[in-house]
DNA sequence: ACTTTTGTTAACCAAACGGTTAAACCTTTT
DNA sequence: AAAAGGTTTAACCGTTTGGTTAACAAAAGT
């Protein structure tokens, strides 16, 4: 149990950063809050992270480390695409549930910080398209799927899956539904989903 | 041209507020920044506006009063469903190039108060479903369509047409193009969006 | 045992922030 | 032409913010 106190400290501060960055953003985040949240004092954030830049930014690779294997499963897994298709609607909206802020965090943040990508890029596993395209060919040219570019596709499947939580208090509004009533919406959306996507370009 | 100067000061400072607003959201912007950007002192800000609570608020409603006519289309709009959704589809990536922050803006800051959509909704012209639904549950009837909830299909329509530019830097990213390519990506979705669902749903 | 390193805190600091004030500057009214 | 009213500004104010310091406490090394 030798550095057990420390490397709890520095775990319980990119806990706390992440509860508030991911619901307040880099700009409307406060050190203090974090602080209070950790139940440490406020100098110490600096001793194990320097600045606030470099906190959010150790938030933020953290929050993308477990965003990416979540498009992989679109990107590179070995399934067949229809079967790829559901498990990734469904696995996705498990994975929101456990993380509900994150993905509204790491697309937003996106936005001010496009630069952020260049250096995520370069890092492993980040998820490339040449395998999912190759596929998308192939059945394509199987005659399993009508013609479709692959980008395209993938842009739909992620629309799909994602705007529904990135934009749940508008559609909520919409719909003039509650918090529990747009849940079982979202849950329905599990088998929904890939049922919409497969009817449309299965021949 | 009595109250020209007047008027004109209130509406630059709109314009300048819009833009900062809308770029860095209400935590990240800085009322010294919109002014230095509507050319004029500060101070002018708070005898217009007299909060940068209350100047947001101002931006968010007029862009709010921008969007829901866009959401109306699908909502209230006469036409036929399948005329509807290539409509809407092709529209929304007009307006949404007109004003590029604009869809982001609304979604990100209802995220931080959601309490703003109780006063928007007793707002006149705040879309609603009941139209939308019927339609719907008639062209099931017709035959034309298969079977689909109509909350599940608008959340479908919503999704592939607005998450292509809030999801833009990630995207982009994911597809490894920069920003010309990616342009012409959504121009191409002018059509793909409205194919993609109408193949979905037609029988 | 004692010295050195690492972890933690209270107090502090300069800069940035939203907001106010009082005076100057225009227009319009009389 | 001068009073009156609305418009604009420079200077200022109190608070909050991210960040630092110096002293202290707890381990680790010797």
């Amino acid at each position: 149990m030798e550095k057990a106190k420390t490397e709890n400290t520095e775990l319980e501060i990119l806990e706390a950063a992440k509860q508030v960055f991911q619901q307040k953003g880099m700009a409307g985040a406060r050190m203090q809050e974090i602080a209070d949240k950790a139940k440490i004092n406020k100098a110490l954030l600096h001793y194990y992270y320097r600045s606030k830049q470099l906190l959010f930014e150790a938030v933020f690779k953290n929050a993308f480390s477990l965003l990416a294997p979540q498009l992989n499963k679109v990107l590179n897994d070995d399934s067949a695409l229809f079967e790829k298709i559901e498990n990734f609607t469904e696995s996705y909206v498990t994975f929101v549930i456990d993380h509900p802020y994150l993905p509204n965090f790491v697309i937003q943040e996106l936005h001010s910080n496009p630069d952020f990508l260049m250096t995520l890029r370069s890092q492993k596993n980040f998820p490339t398209m040449e395998k999912f395209s190759q596929q998308v060919k192939d059945s394509i040219g199987k005659g399993e799927i009508r013609s479709i570019k692959a980008e395209q596709l993938l842009i739909n499947i992620l629309s799909l899956n994602i705007f529904p939580f990135i934009g749940q208090p508008l559609v909520m509004a919409l719909l003039n539904v509650e918090k529990d009533q747009y849940n079982k919406i979202l849950l329905d959306r599990k088998s929904e989903v890939a049922t919409f996507i497969i009817n449309s370009i299965k021949i």
